[in-house]
DNA sequence: CGCCTCTTTGAGCTCAATCAAGGTGTGTGG
DNA sequence: CCACACACCTTGATTGAGCTCAAAGAGGCG
């Protein structure tokens, strides 16, 4: 464990009520890695050695389609468990994690999950609940399918904006590009450009350098409950 | 329990290397269920007072969208269990399970998932395979939402076939409706109907009473590979 | 300056949604 | 036994949201 990443460790609801004994045993072997922009932490296809807790910044876990296109399946924000489920069986990663921005993750190596992660109650628990969150996300999402387009982004949007930040904060910390929200909500970049352009001609957001800053969350969180038409 | 049921039981991969005591505590105080076709196991909303694990038939996991129409999350099949990640944390169900035909389901309650479930590191390692299993189904279906219509519905047939059957049977065993089909898929029963429609015309399946047959398993591979156009 | 990544805008087209109507089979009650 | 409701399937006509293709502007960087 580098220094200066202790307190992140800390901070993390993961560990909560964990003793301090056990959490090195839980973070036995374990290193935090920095992570460029654009780089990946681990890629698709590749035998499943570690699993990440992510520290800083973000990740998008991604699948490519077989026609090349990608999918983005999740964004893992701070706290966030990536490859927990794949430690179980030896076998390899079902997506790639690419970080957005200067990311930092723990890499845990998958012996240590057999070891100590998967025999500790309380771990387990937190973990089941980060999945049930991310369940619950898919979930939503496949219940917006019908929903027009610029429904489905404002959503995405308002939840990272909630999952990333302090509560209250309207801007978004991770740089991400129109093609990556297209990516997510599974629709073409075109039109999620035209979409939100019309948004910032509205004054409801602004985007700089990729960060995405709303000026007017009410109206967006109108458009997303679909009380607004466009 | 009932009598006859035990079978069943011990046939689940769930429970495999548990010794028999081992089994009677995962299933204090379980009943088994039998639900009709239509009626439901849990309502979304309801508190989550047990889980469930599907021993016959199928359920499908139903949340209702905010305009009315509903979204099938998931189709439950025999080992598979339902509601098993709201257990972790006093809550509500987040979908209905419906009954799909004459359905057979253990109710577990709560309190035995966290006296047993929760410490026992070999079923949670069976649970992490089922949500792991699910979780890929809902990415993969996730990677298909800009593919053509045929393909998503042909996908969804062929694996559910596959969940449900010994492998190399060519019919789904379970009684499905197009609309069920179209709530899964994220269509309108009229596109998905248009769709199957000419699929029996051209003799690929037939359906009987809501059981799907597939003639031409060959044809329906190639149209859910988007290798063939319609 | 050329290359790269990202954004933007326009034009045309297509797939699937919607609306509307009708058909079939089953159960239910008078 | 008929009538009626109900749940599901089918077909047609129309429409529109979003995709595709094409072209080009706007920063950042070696």
């Amino acid at each position: 464990m580098s220094s200066g990443i202790e307190h992140l460790v800390k901070n993390l609801p993961l560990f909560a009520g964990q003793s301090p004994t056990e959490v090195q045993r839980l973070l036995k072997d374990a290193k935090s890695a920095g992570v460029r922009h654009r780089e990946s932490l681990f890629n698709m296809g590749d035998s499943a050695q570690f699993f990440g807790v992510v520290l800083q910044g973000a990740f998008k876990l991604v699948r490519l389609g077989p026609d090349g296109s990608d999918t983005i399946v999740h964004f893992a924000t701070p706290g966030d468990v990536v490859a927990g489920l794949v430690m179980a069986t030896p076998s390899t990663y079902p997506v790639s994690a690419v970080a957005m921005g200067s990311s930092v993750a723990l890499k845990i190596p998958r012996q240590t999950f057999l070891d100590t992660w998967s025999v500790n109650p309380s771990i387990q628990q937190s973990m089941r609940e980060i999945l049930f969150t991310r369940m619950s996300h898919m979930h939503e999402q496949k219940a917006l399918q019908k929903a027009p387009l610029g429904q489905k982004i404002a959503r995405e949007i308002v939840t990272l904006i909630e999952r990333c930040t302090e509560s209250g904060e309207t801007f978004l910390p991770i740089p991400i590009t129109r093609q990556e929200i297209a990516d997510a909500v599974g629709a073409s970049v075109e039109s999620v450009i035209r979409v939100m352009s019309e948004w910032s001609q509205k004054g409801y957001m602004t985007t700089t350098d990729h960060v995405i800053h709303i000026s007017r969350m009410d109206k967006v969180l109108e458009i997303m409950m679909g009380q607004i038409e466009k």
